[in-house]
DNA sequence: TTAATTTAAGCAATCGATTGCAATAAAAAT
DNA sequence: ATTTTTATTGCAATCGATTGCTTAAATTAA
């Protein structure tokens, strides 16, 4: 079974008497071959179970129709909508997608890239693990000539092109709008520094109150809540201050913003009327909880077609060595009750 | 950029004197090469930025290191824990990944195959798409010599190794836990059964019923009620019965539960006392819900493993032509508050 | 009928790595 | 000192498809 022998082209060609060349023009469907041969090649192909080699045509086309994606994890919601994303565009355009997930370490994300690169595949696609500190296989990404499209987690020093969100945006307008309900003593809870995006969102959150004159407060931001664990954690050691926050933005996750949510539950919290609630990212559990939770849609699946609509526009189309776009997608603040302490009835409705 | 030339080792060989073959043997770090030259050709490969192409040893050694994998969509955290659960163990074979979404049609799952087979795959894992009917292009797979594992959705009638759930003790399970809570009408909302895991959810229903002398009433049953909307709609019908059902088992999915809780919530009615309701999936959201929704876990990842290791084991290391495995990987029922009809205090903990 | 043009098919090199076999050099055994 | 063995390295074919170039055949023009 396993080494059975699959027809070639010059198996159809000795059937037929003809030359593996004429059935490799016949099968690729150009040109210079008569009518009636390629019925015929046609037609043998068909009866002798024939499928392309594509290693062996890649192989001499110098390409493979076939991009690589590297996230930190394939089965967490916002990766897997991306990378559905992106393969609803690659799919139309007969493109592979070969996947690897960093497992949040760098060491192995490094694996990865070499991997892809071995692959010869048309295009890199990545988004950073949580440890990232070092861009150098970035670079040898582009040393190899392989185009680079970062998204999300990106090393923003590199010039790359990129698909980002506005982190900082978003960012702001949650906090702004925790302002507009009233809350007075607005805390974050943040994640790990060496990532662009969170330091945008905190980035955000400090301009926010810079803007309405609040007081930047260190003992209000926490750092590295990034799971629901370390979310609740830092929930109760916020909640057990002499003066607690009365808001507590997840800049995180919408898991951290969970961990909240039943600490304060737990503790008998009113949300939103004792302590609002914000997370980030939109999770479909956001909806179901109560109160649901405020949070930020990221357009995750339109961001997987923005990339590869990316590399097709801008890349494979021109031979040209053109300078890096970088794609910024405005995120979308979705308020539910977790944060209306004013008016609990003005819920957005769609 | 694109066309930019990559070292290949004639170049390596060429710098040092020597002949590609050595090359190869040295960096393939097998035999006969002596310390010193192996040392060179490190490291001006190391100098020249050599990165192998896979795609000409690929061709040479007749196979692929690349595992193919097809589900009907990538981003359903069925599904993409099943792939992370591959992934984990196919990376430490220094394996690959292809993974191609039918979404759920099956056009399109023929086209994916297609693709794989042309790859020169080692193996496809694949679980069917909703509409299958014809199983053709899974004995294309086989024509071709590639090992072919399904999982979860498959053809029952192939002889091929497979990966599953045993859906219809899963479902006794599920149906004899609500009985012993004292329900006495017993509604199922049923998916497509042209897919054996519906069809054997439904058996495991007819069973539980039957073993405990309850009457199967066919106005109780509902048929394609797969999505939340879905459910929410035969949940209207339901309720609106002259004897509506006291209890609601979505063997469908978990979405369909929530949409049978929302309903039931929006009617006034109170779960788990005058209705309870059963999912399947465990998708984190039901552990959130108030009340809790009692369902059935798969354990998605793990059964990802079992494949790869199916491949591993049974597949990759010997030569014989062995006989197909079947694995079943008994599911788990997670009970919580909506179906505790009788002690609501009577959480599993863990 | 002959020359010019178009069309169809074959030849052979190529993509880059691998590997069985042959050849040479070095080391060990006699 | 000579033969045998072993360790290195080179040669050349191979994996399967593609493609520029050449040749042969068929069609059209003159």
């Amino acid at each position: 079974m396993k080494n059975q022998k699959r027809t070639t082209i010059y198996d159809i060609a000795k059937k037929l008497n003809l030359n593996a060349s004429s059935v490799s023009r016949a099968l690729s469907n150009n040109s210079n071959v008569s009518e009636a041969t390629r019925k015929l090649i046609l037609d043998t192909a068909k009866e002798l179970n024939y499928k392309q080699n594509s290693l062996a045509s890649n192989l001499r086309k110098g390409h493979n129709q076939t991009i690589g994606v590297i996230v930190p994890r394939i089965n967490q919601n916002y990766f897997a909508d991306v990378i559905a994303g992106i393969e609803e565009v690659t799919y139309q355009k007969g493109y592979n997608l070969v996947i690897c997930q960093s497992n949040e370490s760098s060491s192995r994300e490094v694996k990865c890239v070499d991997t892809l690169i071995n692959q010869h595949v048309s295009c890199i696609v990545i988004s950073l693990s949580a440890d990232f500190e070092d861009d150098k296989h970035l670079q040898t990404i582009r040393e190899h000539g392989i185009p680079l499209i970062q998204f999300d987690r990106v090393a923003e020093h590199l010039d790359t092109f990129k698909v980002l969100n506005d982190n900082e945006q978003a960012s702001i307008d949650a906090v702004t709008h925790l302002i507009e309900q009233g809350y007075k003593r607005i805390a974050l809870l943040e994640g790990p520094q060496n990532l662009n995006i969170f330091r945008q969102r905190k980035a955000g959150y400090l301009a926010a109150l810079e803007k309405h004159n609040f007081p930047i407060l260190p003992e209000l931001i926490k750092e590295n809540a990034w799971t629901k664990e370390l979310g609740a954690a830092s929930t109760k050691e916020l909640l057990s201050l002499p003066e607690p926050p009365d808001a507590i933005f997840a800049s995180t996750s919408d898991f951290s913003a969970l961990g909240v949510l039943e600490v304060a539950t737990k503790m008998g919290l009113k949300v939103p009327e004792e302590l609002g609630i914000c997370g980030y990212s939109n999770e479909a559990f956001t909806e179901i909880t109560s109160p649901s939770i405020t949070t930020i849609d990221q357009y995750s699946v339109s961001m997987g077609k923005t990339i590869a609509n990316l590399y097709f526009q801008e890349i494979e189309s021109s031979d040209k060595d053109n300078t890096p776009k970088i794609v910024s997608i405005k995120p979308k603040l979705i308020i539910r009750s977790s944060t209306l302490k004013n008016n609990p009835e003005d819920l957005t409705t769609d």
